[in-house]
DNA sequence: TTCTAATCGAGACGGTACGTCAGGTCTTCTC
DNA sequence: GAGAAGACCTGACGTACCGTCTCGATTAGAA
């Protein structure tokens, strides 16, 4: 197979660019993530930027996927109730986190104004996201713990959303008894 | 009683600039809503603008709070079930309107960079809609239909979340079977 | 005869305003002696200057000719070379004036924009000083002690144009040797 | 040798913005010749201007040092009366020149409100001009025409003034025969 | 080694919007 | 009727960021 020819392109400038990218959106908020403010952050060159990536939105998105990486696994042994609510805590715990949350705050914002980003972030945030509890849900029916008539996204949506209704409005995030109690609430009315 | 002096304020301009933001906000999205495009749409100076309003989602949100000024009340004789599935369908259905979700999605987004956006949000469009939920929820717990240990809180959360993170996410709005569906399944995980 | 029917107009308000005018015009220069600048200082409505005058140069020139009123005289049993020392020093002096000078130095700038300003400049402040140059070299010719042929106004522009000269190019104002010397030579050169 | 990186300075928007100033500085009078009038009528950006002039009358300034190149220079073989005259007379024309004059006036008239704009029309307008005098004078002067106790610096106001002030009050310029008559008085008032 | 293709950097340029300031005009109330 | 208070429009200001563009400098694999 043919190797690419010319120059390769440099890890140092994108991980340059996506910690700038970071850096700003994290302090300062959105406004202050602009491709002029990374490129002299980073000490990179605009156009090398724009080579890359459409919109800074879609630098923070990417910083954002870098760095939460790994997804939230079931812990082995776990039953249902106790898999939704190691996964609901995990989730807040990534949204309340000082490093994360403002910057999916922004990346949120900005998905209000640019429909690829609205995309990405369905696709790669919150769609991965969402099939775990689902699977967790769907094997709860197959076991006979659920009702095979359950809405499982009705009841996704009610163990989901509430952490990213607290970050949106900058309200404080949920305590570790509300996940619980939450979990609990939603799955005491399913079965 | 001391009259007013000089020249009045003309009504005339508040509308045309709360109607003109309202237009370019559900159209082109957040972005197309700037002060010179409200203006040029509005036919009223950047400066009389600038004047009464300190930035452009702030005249977004006050034609928003203009247009859904009446509050949702709960509907006489009705039931705590039936209560809570009003108000979680009036406001699933306000948010999936395609002329209020959008100018709400616009402040939201805008929200994430202006505290006095997000702080006005909180105050004059979450809380009081929070507030009629916790009442009806109160109540119910005085008339010994829920347990006096429930927290509340947590309860609104996972009634009035998930309109909102459809919204944001730009996913399909509830149906008024899911909204059904949601408030019950909360419903009989209190009691 | 009928006296004038209404609210008689205000002398402390135009005393205010042309004392604001000048206090701007002195310091800050041209630019800071505009009508909003002055209306504040002086307390007065804008409505009220725009009522009176057509301009904010027009006001530091009313105010500079209010100022500068006593004209310069002939000192009684002067000969003419005396007489035209004493006048080339007198306005020497007034331009060099810290107070009168950046006055007129503002004024003579507004007038390159305003023909209005540019007549009055000339008719109330040019032509009254040259007259009295004019004056005093005519009865020079008619005592002989000068040529006949004489370009009076040629004469005139070499005796009072290099103040104005130096005020406008920022130089250093002539000194009374200065004066003296540019006296002498003038009219050494004409007899 | 080190080439200049980057895109190269477009000469095209130079001279464009360079004519546009003029162009409207010489009809309109100052206050035309604003960076907004300028961007529209050479078809430059604002931004564009703003990154390499200060001010609109440095603009005018530039075209103006930029159209009148060529110095006042002495005729070969002449006396200094006759390169007196040559120079005064030349300075008189460009002064009353339909394209230039309006041009300077429009300079001088900004020099009262920004010392920049003062600086650089001594430095590159009067000094340059008022050197060429200085020289013949001393000249004269060396070669025992002119007495040593001259004070130079007066006979060259006394020169090159009336045609300055003449333009700054808009009077009508001196004529040929004025300007040999000038410098006739004066140099007969010297030696 | 030299060629060639790509990245990267530097900087000019045309735009759009920002928020502010001053100039004027108009309307209303008070003295 | 003079003056004050203030709303409103117009237009210019200087700045920030956008996205595009033209260059030169650099770094590799391929000829």
């Amino acid at each position: 197979m043919a190797t690419r020819r010319g120059r390769p392109r440099s890890e140092a400038v994108r991980s340059a660019v996506l910690a700038a990218a970071a850096d700003l959106a994290r302090h300062g908020g959105p406004g202050a993530a602009t491709i002029d403010a990374i490129a002299r952050r980073a000490e990179v060159s605009r156009t090398t930027i724009y080579k890359w990536w459409p919109s800074a939105a879609a630098i923070v998105l990417e910083g954002l996927l870098d760095s939460v990486r790994e997804s939230i696994v079931r812990p082995p042994g776990s039953t249902t109730v106790q898999a939704l609510i190691h996964h609901v805590g995990a989730l807040n715990a990534i949204l309340a986190d000082a490093t994360v949350g403002p910057l999916l705050r922004n990346v949120m914002s900005a998905a209000a104004g640019d429909p690829a980003i609205q995309a990405a972030l369905l696709e790669r945030w919150i769609e991965p996201r969402r099939a775990a509890v689902v699977t967790a849900l769907r094997d709860a029916v197959a076991a006979g713990e659920l009702d095979a008539g359950t809405d499982i996204e009705v009841v996704v949506d009610a163990l989901v959303s509430p952490p990213y209704y607290r970050l949106v409005f900058g309200m404080p995030p949920l305590s570790d008894e509300a996940v619980t109690a939450l979990v609990d609430t939603v799955w005491r009315g399913c079965v």
